[in-house]
DNA sequence: GTCTCTTGTTGACCTCGATCAAGCACACCT
DNA sequence: AGGTGTGCTTGATCGAGGTCAACAAGAGAC
């Protein structure tokens, strides 16, 4: 099952896994609430693009644009770099979840996307996604509702620099991590982080020092249990308070 | 020529106006690269939606979504609200440029739109849009454009909260305001700003009484002049100089 | 004209998070 | 084993920008 073993087998595990309706994702991806019939059309274009290593990019700004990409298991952050060398890391891309949409029409990739750890990838080409999504109108209000979701966490990070002190960021960033863990069926409470403190303080508009002392302040407060990359939410429901931007802050004094 | 006057006549003119092809807009706008007769095809569904007063929406955040607007003239800005109150202004818009977009496949706007001045309005309602830009290839790549531009805009105002100090983001965001003011033929060494200080505050991250103070610390460092709303942009070398992320900043010292 | 309301400016002060610096812990060498 | 590198944590200090408060300048009402 585990499409990642460097082999000669993997090549027809992947022939049997290429079908979207026998994926365990399809639920949550680009055939969400398609029919059979137009599933199938729709498999006929997905490609399999190996796995990436920890580290390597699946495209970088600038790069030609010719297909959209889903995550099949791993993870990937995608980052702008502007002509000085700074970094923003824009987002992170979990399983079932599309990358590259910045690109649509612009012929050009506008962002990095580089996998966090070992990551294996779905690929749609774009001209020919294009033309199915001409001839199954299910498949064009998906797409369009997946690139609006796209904006609209856009938003929800634009609001995040714009207004909220640090430990709601990271709150809000922890929360929201632990909801798409459970719409996978993994352990919510459990998060084991593919990105570095360096890449979620990018993230979140703070340094890594910051990151690491709200991490040291959480667990003092039994919010949460830290170990390096893992990290075990014990009161979700004090975590979501600190999301509220109801401008409570967790001092040192109230641990335990 | 003034499709404000509040009469029978605007009516005839804007009948006359309708045409895409004859909008002094129409190389800016979603028209842009289409050809003569996929442009009347085009024509054929844009809508006239009267102007908006000052302050008026165009649509609030869960409007139920049925149409694209183009800004025909005056500006709009978007804005998103939470639960517990707290504004964030996402963008301004001006003449030629798409609203919308969020709302795209959700059946619902995730923003707020409201006219900062008097604003006339293009509407493109979606059904019948989607409908043309299925025949119209062009069209369709068009609008594909139009809204990764928008994503792109996004990723521009995440670097800018994420990174940039307070003196950048004035810098960039009269930098590029000044540039949306040229390609629309208007002059752009001075902007007349539809925005009040908090709406430019809150768009930046800031509080208004920083902004406050860079306006006047740039004035005093003799690159712009300032009167209310009117900003004239008397250094674009040293303002530009400004948005490099360079480090630089001003003091009071440099003045003049 | 004056009164009030809104919007913008300026000053004094304080705080949150950045910066600088040191040290720790684990991974991966040889 | 010891050495080195990278990622993370913690402490001490500093400063940009937020907060609070007062005031100025228009705009509109009457």
């Amino acid at each position: 099952m585990n499409p990642m073993e460097p082999s000669a087998v993997v090549l027809d595990l992947d022939q049997l896994r290429r079908s979207c309706g026998s994926c365990a994702l399809h639920e949550l991806c680009l055939p969400a609430g398609i029919d059979r019939t137009d599933l199938e059309r729709l498999d006929t274009i997905v490609r399999d693009k190996r796995t990436l290593d920890q580290g390597k990019a699946l495209f970088r700004q600038g790069d030609r644009f010719h297909a959209l990409y889903v995550v099949r298991s791993g993870s990937l952050k995608t980052f702008v770099e502007n002509p000085a060398g700074d970094v923003q890391v824009l987002g992170f891309n979990l399983p079932g979840e599309i990358v590259g949409i910045d690109a649509l029409a612009n012929d050009h990739h506008l962002c990095n996307a580089e996998a966090l750890e070992r990551t294996s990838i779905c690929e749609l080409p774009y001209a020919q996604l294009q033309q199915v999504v001409r001839e199954v109108p299910s498949l064009h209000r998906q797409l369009m509702r997946v690139i609006s979701r796209e904006v609209v966490a856009e938003h929800d990070h634009l609001v995040m620099m714009g207004k909220q002190q640090a430990q709601e960021r990271l709150a809000i960033f922890l929360h929201s991590l632990a909801d798409r863990y459970g719409r996978l069926s993994r352990d919510a409470s459990t998060l084991t982080l593919p990105m570095s403190r360096y890449d979620i303080a990018n993230y979140l508009g703070l340094v890594v020092e910051t990151v690491s002392r709200l991490f040291s302040r959480m667990e003092a407060a039994g919010i949460l249990a830290v170990d390096r990359r893992t990290v075990r939410i014990l009161r979700s429901d004090r975590l979501a308070d600190l999301c509220g931007g109801n401008g409570r802050t967790l001092r040192r004094s109230e641990a335990g």
